[in-house]
DNA sequence: TACTACATCTCGCAT
DNA sequence: ATGCGAGGTGTAGTA
């Protein structure tokens, strides 16, 4: 593809604000948060409606060089090539992707503000846990949820049949040691901010790594298994025997 | 675009291992590691050559569905629309792209190893402090950087002239809360294993949030101001005037 | 494989 | 704006 018919379909793209991607042979400069260099090679780049840019290289999930929404974006025409500059100011980062050939490009007026419905998410479980506390113990009396304070974020928060009371923190996944020390600084800070030992910390998890079992229980804390409720189940059933081969 | 056209061009492109991008009207299931649900909308996905799938809105910079690579995928035609079925055993992740319309596809034929040379990360910045150990103290001896074993992994370790034990750890950006307990839980692990209460806690960061450095201080452990090398600075500080309008 | 920690993390939410 | 923590986090490094 010609360069100078590449600049025109990319500025009108632009202008209208439309999405687009191409595939180009290109040579790139990050600085910003970082720097970075990525030698010549063939990437595809997209371009967003928001100025959001990702350029792919043909592996990997991730996107080898991006710039974050509301970007500003010009392409210039040097001697040989062409430099798409991105730069934002807000993160201080500037992108440049100097563009040698252009094999392919396509935009088009992307409109969706369809939201993902989601469930499983570590939410649903202080949920589920509020809902249902017999999970974590027969006599624990959840009192508030999703507690966002300064000094932390506590889960589930609630106490017991023997005048303790209760901090349990949740885990999509298997607990690491950071999370255990997590569920330490909330403990400590109640203790602190009620004036009080007695503060039990209650791990929940569908699994535990063996070091952070270790560091729980040197801290006394109790760990139950839970798993995340997945709430869209019943709607995906029906959907896995179709992956039943 | 007719549906018939998209499948063959679609099929032709998989199996040459193609990367492909088309826009399209679609809605889409996810199952798996949770449970999701995207209603009807016009998306651009992507299938990389390594079967990486991505559905991007028009919007934002992460991907709204993924798949990793190595994902199976299928393309199957119903009554009046076709279905992208993609799936991973490995992470028993499901996808299913229910696809009504498709505006546009390309493919192209995308071959390229480069890897990106990176400078700033936290890994760099333990490089610098261990090069220049007077960053953290005049009397700061390190030892071993990076070190991946029995110990945790603490970024840079050493020892000053008082006869005490130091630990260094790095972040790249304003020190938070989770980075004290975390260097917090080195510092007693080392205790543990040397069976010494002389041991120093170092917290190495360009910033750190006022609720860090309270914890940090009764924790009796030291902030000191380091900000991240960046090895290609020249470079780019030349790329810099460009950008001055 | 499992575990750990970094990431140009991104994103949302609360202060 | 900053602080804090979740994420279908992804990814690399190591045991």
């Amino acid at each position: 593809m010609e360069l100078t018919d590449f600049k025109v379909r990319f500025e009108e793209a632009l202008a209208r604000n439309e999405s687009m991607v191409f595939f180009c042979n290109c040579e790139i400069r990050y600085s910003g948060r970082a720097e970075a260099f990525l030698a010549r090679g063939d990437r595809m780049i997209i371009v967003k409606s928001d100025n959001t840019v990702l350029v792919h290289q043909p592996e990997g999930g991730n996107p080898i060089n991006y710039m974050k929404p509301n970007s500003k974006i010009d392409l210039e025409h040097l001697e040989q090539h062409f430099v798409l500059r991105v730069r934002n100011l807000d993160y201080k980062d500037y992108l440049d992707i100097e563009i040698f050939r252009v094999y392919n490009f396509m935009n088009h007026k992307l409109e969706d503000g369809i939201k993902q419905e989601l469930a499983g998410s570590e939410k649903d479980m202080s949920d589920m846990i509020k809902a249902k506390p017999e999970l974590i113990s027969p006599d624990f009396k959840p009192l508030s949820r999703e507690e966002h304070t300064k000094f932390g974020f506590i889960d589930v928060f609630g106490h017991d049949k023997k005048g303790n009371l209760v901090v349990v923190e949740c885990k999509r996944y298997s607990a690491s040691l950071q999370c255990v020390t997590q569920l330490r600084r909330y403990v400590e800070k109640i203790k602190e901010l009620k004036g009080t030992d007695k503060v039990k910390g209650i791990l929940a998890s569908p699994k535990i790594s063996p070091n952070a079992k270790e560091m729980l229980e040197k801290w006394k804390f109790k760990w139950v298994r839970v798993h995340p409720p997945k709430r869209l189940e019943r709607y995906t059933k029906d959907q896995k025997s179709l992956y039943e081969w």
